[in-house]
DNA sequence: ATTACCCTTCGGAGTATCCGAAGGGTAATA
DNA sequence: TATTACCCTTCGGATACTCCGAAGGGTAAT
């Protein structure tokens, strides 16, 4: 499997124009060579993208499919390109801090918020990274400091836990499982389910886990939100699973009961991460040690 | 400019493996071409992005920013490699919604909710694209029905508006403009912002009025989620713009103070778009119906 | 000193890509 | 009905690119 930018750019090209040959043009190609790649990329992938047409070319539903996704890594591709010509400059006067996406939604904006307010001339610049990355970026002496799970190991580094992030299942309140306090995965996954998008980390996580086990989850819709999704639970369209931040902070406004999920796969910690404290600059311990003062979160 | 595929994915194989040698050994390169390859990347991209040592190669700072890209940019396009694999067996018993971001987050989750709840054996597959992408998508007959802005043009659709979504500045509570209803952009450009992680389309959009106007937002901080956002204006870290409904939403966690702005291009409506109504399955009919009954967001 | 890695450069071989030209089709116009 | 204007595909050759093996030079450990 081949597919290349050039593909997608081309395909993008062609359908804006709505023609190969004035696809063909703007993409600086022959025609004789955009119809063969063309031609190739539909082999490749095994779908026909493109209705011809006597007066030129109409998507089908798969085309419109690459469309959309051909939008979305152009557009990653050219962010990756302005943050690299970035370098050649370097910011000045900013704090960087990195974080996995749990701790960038669920933990910082709380902590950080206060710190900012008090320090109106330090600006940060916050990086969502895997936590895999930031342990390894740390350990390299590339960045000072982050928020990761303890679920990396971190070999020569401090991990400082500062919050718990369990996963939780939530259910409608007339539930069959409404009334338990801890449940095991295994019992729930042949409910239907209400999940996030495929693609997102968590969701990919949560998926694995269940193929793990010989399921699949039966998906009656995705969201794209934590908080849709809660709603979506609480109406009775499903159960889901979420973290226990999340739960608990919108169990107020959408009614659902919360219940623990046993495996230690749901088990998580947020953890500062850095190599040894007297390194750091001055104004990241100012941070990490307000982040890491009074942690609100971690209490259930 | 090139950087294909292969070149990202030859830089993860590197950067896992530790060294030139093993890494072009896992992505199936002799040495030799790993070697040119990445010579050619950092030609292209004009930074270096590994340091060379005796006993294996190390990533710089910027070849850690192009890891994590390359990961998000491969991850997208394994996305789209399953999205076009679906197309050969075809989904069924489920209803296809596009909705534009906007839709998706704020409108659709609470209308939609009480819908699947009564009605048990549909599934719902929600799509995020672009409000452009959806419409043409319904013209060409490939799709039924979407959530759609209606900043665009949809010749010889049905428009139904069903909720408004403007965009409102928000303001700590003792900021300047506290006290006011409305306020052009103008006015504030020159305030210190909270914005959104860059290349979400609403930041783009926000930046792109700033440009035309000859400004620059100056960003404190940005944030990933609208929630996180309003947590940083609440505690007085600077000024932000949401839509109306995220405003309405945490306005009371949050204390802070709503604005309306003046410009045009801040006063958006969201619209159900098709084609016919006639035309549409009973299913979607039931569906739209519902959407469109009592539109509860749109009251300010 | 030997061995084990590691990276770069070079010239040649193989192939993927591109292109112009030829071919065949439809639809509107004269 | 002939002509014109588009549109797409196929074919063979020229080009450019990528890949590879071999050679060269370096460091670190045994």
């Amino acid at each position: 499997m081949r597919l290349d930018l050039a593909d997608l750019r081309l395909f993008l090209c062609i359908v804006d124009a709505g023609s190969i040959t004035q696809g063909a043009i703007r993409a600086n190609l022959a025609l004789a060579s955009a119809s063969e790649r063309l031609r190739r990329i539909e082999a490749d992938v095994g779908v026909q993208l493109l209705e011809r047409h006597h007066r030129g070319v109409a998507t089908t539903e798969a085309g419109e499919a690459l469309v959309h996704h051909a939008r979305l890594i152009l557009r990653q591709q050219a962010r990756l390109l302005g943050e690299l010509q970035d370098f050649t400059l370097g910011t000045r006067g900013t704090i960087h801090v990195y974080a996995n996406t749990a701790a960038l939604t669920e933990f910082l904006p709380h902590k950080l918020a206060p710190w900012l307010a008090r320090h109106p001339l330090l600006n940060v610049d916050l990086k969502e990274r895997t936590s895999m990355e930031i342990v390894r970026t740390i350990s390299v002496g590339l960045a000072e400091a982050g928020v990761v799970s303890d679920a990396v190991d971190a070999p020569g580094l401090k991990l400082q836990p500062v919050a718990t992030d369990h996963l939780m299942l939530i259910v409608p309140t007339k539930n069959r499982l409404a009334q338990t306090r801890t449940v095991s995965f295994a019992n729930v996954m042949d409910e239907p389910f209400v999940g996030l998008e495929p693609g997102s980390a968590l969701q990919d996580h949560i998926n694995d886990h269940a193929r793990i086990a010989g399921h699949a989850l039966a998906f009656r819709v995705r969201m794209k939100t934590f908080e849709g999704l809660c709603e979506m639970v609480s109406c009775g369209v499903g159960v889901g699973i979420v973290p226990q931040g999340v739960a608990k902070r919108y169990r107020r406004r959408y009614s659902y009961q919360v219940v623990a999920l046993e495996e230690s796969w749901a088990r998580r910690r947020l953890c500062l991460c850095f190599r040894s404290w007297s390194e750091l600059s001055p104004a990241i311990q100012s941070l990490l040690s307000h982040l890491g003062g009074t942690p609100a979160i971690e209490a259930v």
